[in-house]
DNA sequence: ATAACTGCAAATCTTTTGCTTACAG
DNA sequence: CTGTAAGCAAAAGATTTGCAGTTAT
């Protein structure tokens, strides 16, 4: 199964993952899939993720990778971006330091506006953006 | 209803959320306080965590402070830290600029081990870390 | 009168569990 | 043998929705 999450190129959530999975053993039962999850989970090969709930109540699960990505999810078009900053690397280790806290594992999710639908909805809909974005994203 | 999310110490969770706003009007339904929930959320009055998935799939509230908080879950004991640091903010400013994302929501968590709990594990015991620490964390 | 809000009950969706069988060491 | 993994069906838990009755504007 992880490699059926390695080979997705985006996430995945249980039921895109069972599906997926039984293309290739196709009487695979979901509960099978999440105790495989909580599995890799645990050995600490994958990720899960809420990706802001764009998606209301899902989990994401990814496969680990050597550093840690930012995830940054559009309220408006849905689409995650993956992300990497040197400084994030920093913040862990002061963060970690300041409160003696050893990290295992950390998340960094942030929700707004991406590039693209910035740019359409160019510069003058501040009111719409802040009561309509959130209302009804669209899935990813 | 965001009063009793204020007045509350620590992170909330819809039931305990709607067991505590009975106290204050005994018939409130649970849908009304998902309902509530949605819309102070749709006002970014509140954040919604998942405080690194330590109690399963419940979500997590809490009234919107002036800083943004790093939330740090101790996988052994359960317990949550709220920090904060100036490196945050820069970090956000740094993906927001590299990447043209305008961020509106930002949520950083990590998952590990607290200072109490690291001493109280002393130093021998990388192994039962690595195996058991997630298997079941008390609850907070 | 109209729109927004609420309770109530039922539905939905995701995740978990108990039990039994199959399988590997 | 003996413990681990898998399927199957049912349960559990969290959140959402449809509907009808209220309240506020």
């Amino acid at each position: 199964m992880i490699e059926t999450i390695q080979e997705a190129a985006g996430h995945l959530d249980a039921a895109t993952l069972l599906e997926r999975a039984r293309k290739r053993d196709a009487q695979i039962d979901r509960a099978t899939v999440y105790r495989t999850l909580e599995l890799l989970k645990k050995l600490r090969l994958i990720n899960e993720l809420d990706l802001m709930h764009l998606t209301g109540r899902k989990h994401f699960y990814e496969a680990k990778t050597t550093v840690d990505q930012v995830h940054l999810a559009c309220f408006q078009c849905g689409r995650i971006e993956e992300v990497t900053s040197p400084l994030f690397d920093r913040l862990k280790t002061e963060i970690s330091r300041q409160n003696s806290f050893q990290i295992r594992e950390v998340r960094l999710e942030a929700g707004g506006l991406c590039k693209a639908c910035s740019a359409r909805n160019g510069k003058t809909d501040g009111i719409r953006e802040k009561a309509g974005a959130l209302v009804a994203p669209n899935r990813q």
